[in-house]
DNA sequence: TATCTATATGCAACTTATTGCATAGTATAT
DNA sequence: ATATACTATGCAATAAGTTGCATATAGATA
């Protein structure tokens, strides 16, 4: 339901190409939102349908021409309804822990190497998200002023992410005794 | 994808009708993994053409009958071939942090109103999670150890939801300066 | 030189999930 | 007495997300 807005939010911070939000869901805010850029371009035409956003063409020779999208004014309307509007809170469906909770139909061993598996995808994930923050805590003050919200919403997902570690690691005690 | 697999993993612990997953799903297991009973009952549906699972029909007055479904040998089988194959980490979609973000484009109370009620609704997954765990920790040591992996799961909820609590106080005081 | 990755967009088909409606009795709360 | 919630299933339509394919060039790596 909110892709929608993810898009509008990230056009209204920046006016972007289909292909910039599809990287922006993959580094910059991949740790609270996710989108295939088949989702990032359909929804794209979506919003132009609907007048929340417009486009600029920039030619490119060799590759298709640029789609420059921006926020419109009705884009802009409808992202301050939605912001003052509360959302549900998220709901998690993941595979690992279903697998985890049936673990007596596999061997330890396989548990284990799954759970190691993912232990080095959140620490990479991680490592990632620290680095940023050392970016942010590099800035002066005042930027890191304007930047407060986004830099909240990197605070959950490092917090998220060692939580996920601390679980695992946790976890992988239980199962070896 | 594992919606089929989550069922297969709560139907070989136990045959169940379409409404007794559906409540799993809400109370049970809704901390790793969420259905409507829409989707429940479609899945449902298609595990038994597919011949993974299988129905006996006990009859009800007034209400519908009941469909107690079991897991087939077929279903078995697809369960620990699936066990036995990597799964990829859950990708997040949090329309909340997509809020957060933006955060400029709404009013501080606003936004401190928003994560207040989410918090409330976290409190409460916590407490009945901690509630599930003390019943755990209340069994003799054989029936816990029967339940190790379903325990470890509920660790990963209780782990999850307190540092999900611990960002929001956070992300509350660092708002409010 | 060949293969891989990045850039840049999009159609078509499919799967998965959500929403709204429908039925119908019993139990609980106001 | 009336309204709400619980039990129990399901059809139909829509929305959201995934997978596979297609195009076409430049640059990097093996």
């Amino acid at each position: 339901m909110s892709l929608k807005h993810a898009i509008l939010v990230l056009l209204e911070a920046e006016s972007s190409t289909g292909y910039d939000l599809m990287r922006k869901f993959k580094e910059g805010v991949g740790y609270f939102w996710n989108a295939k850029h088949q989702q990032v371009y359909q929804q794209l035409k979506k919003l132009n349908d609907e007048g929340l956003i417009n486009y600029s063409v920039r030619e490119q020779s060799g590759k298709p021409d640029k789609k420059i999208y921006s926020i419109s004014e009705q884009g802009q309307q409808e992202l301050s309804t939605w912001i003052n509007s509360p959302v549900k809170p998220s709901k998690t469906n993941d595979a690992l822990l279903v697998k985890l909770y049936a673990g007596h139909l596999g061997s330890k061993d396989g548990i284990l190497d799954e759970l190691t598996r993912h232990q080095e995808s959140h620490t990479k994930t991680l490592d990632y998200l620290l680095k940023l923050e050392q970016t942010y805590q590099g800035l002066p003050p005042s930027q890191q002023q304007k930047y407060l919200y986004p830099y909240l919403t990197l605070r959950r997902g490092i917090l998220g992410e060692q939580a996920w570690l601390n679980w695992a690691q946790e976890a992988q005690k239980e199962i070896k005794k």
